[in-house]
RNA sequence: GCGACCAUAGCUCAGUUGGUUAGAGUAGCGGUUUGUGGUUCCGUUGGUCGUGGGUUCGAGUCCCAUUGGUCGCCCCA
């Protein structure tokens, strides 16, 4: 048989053993401040139906969907005219009617919608799952990567805009992660500021723009404006709008004499105001800023919006993200389900989490004891006793042959099992056990019958 | 979609102006007189040098193409 080199396709990664216990840690964590709040798991399939996925994401989205090849004859249906043509976007909805989801977003609208009889509204729902996209990889981007989103689904009230706050907050601090800013703004005030530039039509251009400033400089995004046929004076306004600066509430104060008489922006600061007076009610310390600046690059989004920035380690670069969407579970016909979402960016967190040393150190292995052996009669001693512990839910395994006893602590060593017990003729007949702790480099005798709770005594 | 760079053992890499049978470390396996690892020492497996073509007496090395990968840009988590 021909040899096929071991290699991954682009984008994607294997996980060792000790990454996905990092990152099982990582989910965990995340997952119990969702259950906490009153969030229950979803699952769906990563694998969806083409025109659930399509004209969601914009033209960029779609191609970058993956999209799964027909089984079978896949090329029987297609037209012979558009075979003859081999144009590939044309002849894709006849071989291709499966693709990869794109984000948890999307699928989570037409879940709430297919079952909104079996489920109880507000529905707060989490999602943690992999999602794939056919985009270049770079440097912390990937084609396959795990997504982690809560969202409420049903309800206007500005209370779920605060338990996404606190979530965040609660979230990142378990973490270890101290020094994250909760950057908020809203997309209403977007709204009054194009209204206010006379650009109400080019909303999405200017936001794509705004957004850029943490990254580009002004002149910069001004320029570019400019080429699209903005004029100075419009800049102008911007310039003014984005020169607000201060604490939250003197913010708060400068918007409102800005946006005087114009009733959406009056809204958008309403809003913003009841958001975080009510956040900091309940947790004074959450890091929270207004951040005029933010304007968040996706079209859905209709009402506050929330961008989690971390300030620590190199890797300073948004972590989490989110915001209110009102109109998400139209396309499939839902109605009247406003939702509002945050997302985690979990593969940057676990990054930043690398880098600052912030997992737990006893992660790397599950098993506690390793049982070794000389032969086959110490070898069915010890598998009797092996089961004992795990019957105390002490987690041990045994080394499978006869072999050198060197080459079985080696194995206990590289796995990081903290005990070896050592089971030889001797201590079959003496009924006393060698236990060899292997961090420590020591090692004593215990009797067989207490070995269960010697060991429960290690482990509480 | 655009650009830059890279490709030699499972992994990390060396390989001189083109010159004989392509090396090292690490991992694996075996041993170190056989019941003590992480931290000795010795031996050993493993490569049509990404693939195809070209130049040359001769190509891992130079040229072209191609495939794959990495890193930027657009966009995004």
């Amino acid at each position: 048989m021909e040899k096929i080199k071991p290699t991954l396709s682009k984008g994607t990664r294997d996980f060792l053993p000790e990454e996905v216990a990092k990152r099982n840690f990582l989910f965990e964590a995340i997952t119990k401040v969702f259950s906490k709040y009153g969030f229950q798991q979803i699952e769906t399939p990563a694998i969806e139906r083409l025109e659930t996925l399509t004209g969601k994401y914009g033209d960029e989205g779609d191609k970058l969907l993956f999209k799964i090849l027909n089984s079978g004859d896949f090329l029987k249906n297609v037209p012979s005219e558009i075979l003859a043509e081999v144009k590939s976007s044309a002849a894709l909805k006849h071989i291709a009617e499966k693709g990869l989801r794109y984000d948890l977003t999307v699928p989570l609208a037409r879940y709430v919608v297919q079952h909104q009889d079996k489920l109880a509204f507000p529905f707060r729902r989490f999602h943690i799952g992999q999602v794939w996209r056919a985009d270049r990889p770079q440097k912390g981007r990937y084609q396959e990567f795990y997504q982690c989103d809560a969202d409420i689904i049903g309800s206007a009230g500005l209370l779920n805009e605060v338990e996404l706050i606190l979530i965040f907050t609660e979230a990142f601090a378990k973490l270890g992660l101290h020094e994250v800013e909760l950057k908020i703004s809203n997309r209403k005030i977007l709204a009054a500021l194009a209204e206010k530039m006379n650009c109400a039509a080019q909303f999405s251009v200017l936001a794509v723009a705004i957004d850029k400033l943490d990254k580009v400089e002004k002149e910069k995004v001004f320029e570019t404006l400019l080429q699209e046929g903005f004029s100075q004076q419009q800049i102008d306004v911007l310039a003014t709008y984005l020169n607000l600066n201060g604490t939250n509430e003197s913010i708060l104060q400068q918007l409102k004499q800005f946006f005087i008489g114009i009733s959406i922006g009056e809204l958008g600061i309403e809003e913003l105001e009841t958001v975080i007076n009510t956040a900091l009610s309940v947790a004074p310390n959450a890091p929270i800023k207004i951040d005029l600046s933010l304007a968040r690059g996706l079209d859905y989004y209709t009402g506050f919006i929330i961008e989690a920035k971390n300030n620590s380690g190199s890797l300073r670069s948004s972590i989490g993200s989110g915001g209110r969407y009102d109109n998400l579970t139209e396309i499939f016909g839902g109605k009247n389900l406003t939702g509002v979402g945050i997302s985690f960016g979990v593969e940057r967190i676990f990054d930043i989490m690398e880098e600052l040393n912030l997992f737990p150190e006893n992660l790397k292995s599950g098993t506690q004891v390793l049982f070794c052996h000389f032969d086959e009669v110490t070898q069915n001693f010890a598998f009797k006793e092996l089961q004992k512990l795990r019957s105390g839910n002490v987690s041990a395994e045994i080394y499978p042959t006869v072999s050198k006893l060197g080459k079985q602590l080696d194995y206990a060593n590289k796995k990081q099992i903290q005990f070896a017990v050592i089971v030889g003729s001797e201590e079959v007949e003496t009924q006393m056990l060698t236990v060899k702790n292997l961090k420590e480099g020591t090692q004593e005798k215990v009797s067989a019958n207490v070995l269960l709770q010697y060991f429960k005594n290690k482990y509480n």
